[in-house]
DNA sequence: CTTGGTGCAAACGTTTTGCAGTATC
DNA sequence: GATACTGCAAAACGTTTGCACCAAG
């Protein structure tokens, strides 16, 4: 509870900063978010209702977009076509990288940038300047290879 | 023209060999996919319809999924989850890595994978079996570079 | 005549928007 | 009392699906 007292102060204050406010239900999103991580807008939906049942989807939308475009969360959208979002830990702007298991769906984040060099050569070859980056790994999870290993 | 004839040729055989037909409506789809790069599906209707004007847009949907459901095109959905559409020239099954302009919208392709080692190195460190990626920069193209480097 | 493919329109799921009402300063 | 914010419902958007019709072997 520490910690999420804490980001939820941050957030305040970020808010704060950029003239908006941390209203109740905007609290509510924000505490669902450091619970859960790779919510869709629909899920954050229904533990905001969970807790506060008056909320409504079009404020979860409005407060994601927000939140976003103050980058204190990433919105991260796979090949669904569903957006997700996730609290920004790292001050550093940039995106964590993600594996996706094609098995069972899991998401797991890689926080180190490993594209620090290959970014380098991109912009020295196609006079690109990279802002950001967006990387998903496609495969199978460990706890899927488990269990596939003793059947295949 | 040449060129042209060549790939339908390919993606004919491709078809026939898993039991489809290239009908005079998949032709014009895929004569639309050789002309133009990173095409959305509402794009591909567009320019289908002023060569034939009958085709319906399910039938793009639904050529577009049989094509990407045989690797004979790449779909790509990038943040705005539009999903875009390009022809798999490359044999290897890998997707290329993208180079999104932020400025003009303009979409570039790599197509030398440069994402081998950090590949290992999941596969090392997380025990995740990748099967497949999608990389994609975001950032200021050459020509959006240029412009704005005189002014500031 | 059977099978696969098509066009149209309706349905779908996610996201956005208009608007009237609410809370806050 | 002005401003930012909310809830609801409707609309918008890209995409999928049901169905009757068509084409080809």
């Amino acid at each position: 509870m520490e910690k999420t007292g804490m980001a939820i102060q941050v957030i305040k204050e970020k808010l704060y900063q950029s003239g908006f406010k941390l209203t109740p239900q905007r609290e509510i999103i924000v505490k669902v978010l450091i619970e859960k991580e790779h919510l869709s807008a629909e899920e954050i939906y229904m533990a905001v209702r969970a807790k506060h049942s008056g909320i409504g989807l079009a404020t979860v939308y409005r407060t994601v977009e927000l939140l976003t475009d103050l980058k204190l969360i990433n919105k991260i959208t796979f090949q669904d076509g569903i957006a997700r979002y996730d609290l920004n830990h790292n001050e550093h702007h940039h995106q964590p990288h993600y594996l996706l298991c094609l098995n069972c769906g899991k998401i797991d984040e890689v926080e180190q940038d490993m594209l620090i060099d290959i970014e380098k050569e991109i912009e020295k070859n196609h006079q690109f300047k990279i802002k950001d980056h967006r990387l998903t790994f496609h495969g199978i999870c460990q706890d899927c290879l488990k269990k596939t290993d003793s059947n295949q």
